[in-house]
DNA sequence: GTGTCCGAGTTTTTT
DNA sequence: ACTCGGACAC
């Protein structure tokens, strides 16, 4: 047992007391990944059934990769654990309980587009006004009653909620929520919500099936705890409440999931729930350097509601956090990747030693752009995953309906793609045929001359063939031929290989992908049932999880805050610190969301090693505009002695050879450093990163031309290109109109805004 | 039924 | 800037 070796007291007492409930709190690199495993080997070892342990997580990452290490220590025994997320693990014992709540085993799992395009539809056909119940509304609605396991008829019973909606005026959506569970259940499909809720109503309403799985699972571990809803604390508390092997653990101080249901109450209060409980802090954090950590502190320090817990590091104190700020959301870019060229040579790191971390995804452009024009390589995690590509969904729409044929999202996707003369008429014929003889789509369509007049019905007919010749197949063919013949005879491979363009060959080839995908798992030897239906089943739970393949190379990271979570890198950006970006719009209005991005930011600040740096840019595009923006009340929120300002460092830069962005930047660095000269200590009021008055970096400027400015001839214009005027300074061409040699251009000049010129008489220049 | 144009909403995060 | 859905014309 030499892997007890490596722990202190905490962790090592909370490895070693399996029984009874348990809570441990874990504050950020404190080894809570290293606790967990070690604690589910520690229990295999002393003789516990891997099969009788259940660890519940919230991604798929952090599942396969605590069974790695788990592997690691007890070898392939791991193998037996019941490890996943929440929505996996339950999905799985929905689809053999299923019949038992009125589920075919096979239903189909809609995933988030598939319920807003129901939901919309459902708003169609009730005729209402989209903008009154607006499709992501009703649909976050519906989560959240779902998640509070309230069903479409409590909700139409509660006399509260009903006279809450009455008065948001919104007094339909109980009825649109009741229409929209009855489709779901007609179609045969759970949507995200439902795999836990429904859960719920099995355990809930068959004690038998309950008692089974108490029994099955003797141990229960839940990792990111603080990130549990309501709907899945009441799960757990149900698997639990037989043998109380419960434990939990969690960061309360990283909670940010709230926004989707989350309950950090949940954690607040395991106590209540649990007189006996255990609880173990780990506080000591191995990850990062002493400044980090105390920056870390001093930001959620802010918030009022935690549970008590002091972290700290013994590691070196380090280098104070670098705050950098940007013009422009491009010029942040820049920055950020010029310091990774920098510190990369003279710390000698490696690339996948850096993440850029952001509030959005639409971040992400400005920093990749930058980090191309150096030829750095790097890699974004999260965003649009695979599997949410059209042309994959499309494909996959069509092995849902071969599986589930009363799966009515799949019918509306693939009915008319490829085009074949079924347009939205037939369509809503079928729904209303459907709804009024209770029957599935499914079913009008393969009788559609006793439901629908008129000539569509021969249309119909044929594509109702076509799937059940789908059908035979699957019944014939291996996953990966059947997924093969569907491909071909639905049209969709020849759709795609008509399309010359390179979206459409790229299409194509990501249908190729998806097809040796599905080839690869045919072929698996270490699963009973490798048929299309199999492979089908979880699909709508995957994400972009393709991390082990890039694993070995050695690139940066770009992600969201969120998707860093469980993270670490020894060199952290952290950019975009501004108001209404980080903090979020949508946060500032109440101190609930506001404390959540502040956790967020804690989130991000923990995920530093050894070097921290922030960024904020004075403008950004916006919506495809161009906003000002002011630095982020997180900043004056730290400790001022903690931080440095880069100040005017005539180094040359990596991107310009005129100098001009190294001139600019100086230029009102210059300015900066001239009305406040003492700036890198002192209370966070004189903190350099205080909000400033905007006309600082807005002053109309003189322009000087660079050294050796001499204009392009009117012909080396292109719509894009960065230019310098001899007086306006540095714009960008946003349009260009007429014919030479009278070619006008609109430019856009920062601080002046759209001047037209004439170029043939414009002394105008080309940046490099 | 299909194609095209226009306007609205989007950019908070994920299973 | 971009995408998506709806309205309208053919």
């Amino acid at each position: 047992m030499d892997y007890l070796a490596g722990l202190n007291p905490q962790q090592r007492a909370a490895v070693e007391n399996t029984e009874g409930p348990a809570m441990i709190v874990a504050g950020a690199g404190s080894g809570k990944t290293r606790v967990i495993t070690y604690r589910v080997a520690h229990l295999i070892e002393k003789g516990v059934d891997a099969f009788n342990i259940l660890v519940l997580t919230f991604t798929n990452k952090a599942s396969k990769d605590m069974r790695e290490r788990i592997m690691k220590v007890v070898g392939d025994e791991a193998k037996n654990i019941w490890m996943g997320t929440f929505h996996s693990v339950f999905a799985k014992i929905l689809r053999v309980e299923a019949e038992k709540i009125g589920y075919p085993s096979n239903f189909t799992i809609y995933d988030t587009d598939d319920s807003k395009s129901l939901i919309r539809a459902i708003l169609r056909e009730m005729q209402l006004d989209d903008k009154l119940y607006n499709a992501n509304f009703v649909y976050n609605r519906i989560s959240s009653a779902k998640n509070n396991l309230v069903s479409h008829t409590e909700y139409l019973e509660n006399k509260e909620i009903q006279a809450e909606d009455s008065s948001n005026k919104r007094p339909l959506l109980g009825v649109i929520y009741e229409t929209y569970a009855k489709r779901c259940f007609k179609a045969g499909a759970m949507d995200f919500d439902d795999l836990l809720f429904k859960t719920n109503i099995l355990l809930k309403n068959h004690p038998d099936v309950l008692n089974k799985y108490q029994q099955k699972f003797r141990y229960l571990m839940v990792d990111e705890y603080q990130d549990t809803n309501f709907s899945q604390y009441t799960i757990v508390k149900k698997l639990a409440a037989a043998y109380q092997n419960i434990c939990v653990v969690g960061d309360d101080a990283q909670s940010i999931y709230a926004f989707r249901g989350a309950n950090i109450q949940n954690i607040l209060n395991f106590e209540r729930d649990y007189p006996e409980l255990q609880v173990y802090k780990l506080e000591q954090n191995y990850r990062s350097t002493q400044n980090i950590v105390e920056v870390a502190n001093s930001i959620i320090a802010n918030n009022k509601n935690q549970l008590e817990k002091n972290v700290f590091s013994d590691n070196e104190s380090g280098s104070r956090i670098r705050v950098q700020r940007a013009f422009t959301d491009n010029e942040e870019g820049k920055i950020v990747a010029e310091a990774i060229v920098q510190d990369r040579t003279s710390n000698g790191l490696h690339y996948n030693d850096f993440a850029i971390l952001y509030r959005t995804n639409a971040q992400s452009r400005a920093m990749e752009e930058s980090l191309r024009k150096l030829n750095i390589p790097y890699k974004i995690y999260g965003g649009l995953s695979f599997y949410q590509r059209k042309e994959i969904k499309d494909l996959i729409a069509y092995f849902r309906l071969t599986f589930n044929p009363s799966d009515e999202e799949a019918i509306k996707r693939v009915i008319n793609y490829p085009k074949r003369g079924l347009g939205d008429t037939t369509v809503e014929k079928i729904i209303v045929a459907a709804d009024k003889y209770n029957i599935t789509m499914w079913d009008v369509i393969c009788n559609p001359s006793q439901y629908i007049e008129g000539r569509i019905a021969g249309q119909l007919n044929d594509f109702a063939l076509l799937i059940q010749s789908f059908m035979a197949e699957a019944k014939k063919l291996d996953a990966y031929e059947t997924a093969l013949y569907i491909a071909q005879h639905s049209g969709i491979l020849k759709e795609l290989h008509t399309d010359d363009s390179i979206e459409g060959r790229s299409r194509y080839e990501n249908i190729q992908e998806l097809l040796n995908g599905i080839k690869e798992f045919a072929e698996r030897e270490d699963i009973e049932d490798r048929s299309l239906a199999i492979f089908m089943q979880d699909i709508a739970l995957l994400t972009n999880d393709d991390r082990q393949d890039d694993k070995d190379k050695d690139t940066v990271s770009l992600m969201t805050i969120h998707s860093s979570k469980g993270l670490e890198f020894k060199n952290v950006f952290i950019v975009g610190l501004e108001e209404n970006l980080f903090p979020s719009q949508m946060s500032v209005n109440s101190r609930s969301d506001l404390e959540e991005e502040r956790r967020l930011f804690y989130v991000a600040v923990t995920r530093a090693e050894k070097k921290l740096s922030l960024s904020y840019a004075t403008s950004r595009y916006r919506w495809g505009t161009l906003t000002n923006c002011e630095p982020s009340r997180f900043i004056s929120e730290i400790n001022a002695r903690y931080l440095e300002i880069e100040v005017a460092k005539p180094t040359k830069s990596l991107l310009s050879e005129d100098g001009f962005n190294e001139e600019r930047r100086t230029w009102t660095q210059q300015r900066e450093f001239a009305a406040k000269p003492k700036m890198s200590s002192g209370p966070a009021a004189g903190s350099p990163a205080a909000p400033r008055p905007k006309t600082t970096t807005m002053l109309p400027k003189a322009h000087v031309p660079s050294p050796g400015f001499a204009p392009d001839p009117a012909n080396a214009f292109q719509t894009g290109m960065d230019v310098e005027h001899e007086k306006f300074g540095f714009g960008k061409i946003v349009n260009l109109e007429g014919s030479l040699p009278d070619v006008k251009a609109t430019v856009f000049f920062q601080g002046l805004g759209n001047k037209q010129l004439l170029l043939k008489f414009a002394k105008l220049r080309i940046v490099k």
